[in-house]
DNA sequence: GGTTTCAGTCAACGCCCGTACAATGAATCG
DNA sequence: CGATTCATTGTACGGGCGTTGACTGAAACC
């Protein structure tokens, strides 16, 4: 009765604590934004004692750093209008959460815009690759931005217009949007 | 020669000086936000004591809120879509600063959400009306989100592509959109 | 000219933050 | 079993913040 085994041995331990930690900062990050977000408040949510957030991650930047990694995103193919628009529904439905960590956090903090700053020019020179336009940079940029404010209005600021459609309207209003800035011939 | 009138009253002393903590608030609003805004550096901006920002606006919430009132906005006339244009060249072009400390801050500073979604929401609906359309609220909705989406990729994350465009270029391109989302025939 | 007002300064407070470090006790290992 | 690792805790410190209230000296007033 007494020669049970421990259900986790230490090291499962560990990284089921650190992924609790990082996916409670990933959700406060989101939600505060790095300046509120705080150490003390991390461990917490996570149940666990704030000196261990830094033994583990080192520093809040730090911390900070492995919250708002996002997995490599994957371009849709197809037509490029086509694929701006499963682009975004993907940003809409699938894990708002990770969207929001970097674009709350690159208002918030500036030292960490840098970095990101260089994954979204690399989206930006692909997809600008794929408009055939003379100015498809601008017109790349200006997709990126609808998107962005999209997001902005639908999950940070919760203005009730967006915030309470449903996705598929959003994407039917703005597929001729899409098609013209992307160059689609209609 | 000893006699010379002193160049300012008390009064207008007193109202310079609290011009000059104003100005100066509001650009460290708008370059840093809410929580990285201190007293002491706007202070020190202004030229004068901490003390003394305290003294005339009570608290760092109440100069914020002084910070972020916009002048009230006059809505262009005509067809929506081009007064809709009009409205997106005024925030491109006249006073970023104006609009950058209210979009910054919301983001940063939550409380300060509250107050903003009201003005935005009269802003929406007034668009809404004048779309004619059965889901006129979400296509407000939309080309608001194409504004913010904008201005934010251009002067809060200065992505290269916006940042550098010319305001006619980015105009001329989402002319097209907007019309779409207005509803106007071609 | 004496008194009052008031723009502006200064020093201090209490608080919360990120961070450092020693201590603890259970899992691991030889 | 004894020694060692290591996940986890508790405590403390140094700094920066918003805020306060006493103070100063020149303008305003009668």
């Amino acid at each position: 009765m007494s020669d049970e085994k421990p259900r986790r041995t230490r090291a499962e331990q560990r990284r089921e604590t650190e992924a609790r930690i990082l996916a409670a900062a990933r959700a406060t990050f989101a939600e505060l934004g790095y300046e509120r977000t705080t150490i003390r408040g991390v461990a917490s949510t996570a149940g666990v004692n704030a000196g261990l957030v830094m033994h583990y991650f080192g520093s809040k930047e730090e911390l900070f750093s492995r919250s708002a990694m996002l997995p490599e995103e994957e371009l849709p193919v197809g037509h490029p209008a086509e694929a701006l628009l499963t682009s975004l529904r993907r940003r809409l439905d699938d894990e708002p959460v990770a969207s929001l960590v970097v674009l709350r956090s690159m208002l918030t903090h500036a030292e960490a815009s840098g970095e990101f700053r260089v994954a979204a020019s690399a989206w930006l020179d692909r997809m600008g690759a794929a408009i055939p336009a003379a100015d498809a940079e601008l017109r790349a940029g200006l997709i990126s931005a609808i998107i962005n404010g999209v997001v902005l209005d639908r999950y940070l600021l919760k203005l009730s217009s967006l915030a309470d459609a449903p996705a598929d309207d959003i994407i039917a209003l703005l597929r001729p949007c899409f098609e013209s800035l992307a160059g689609e011939s209609p």
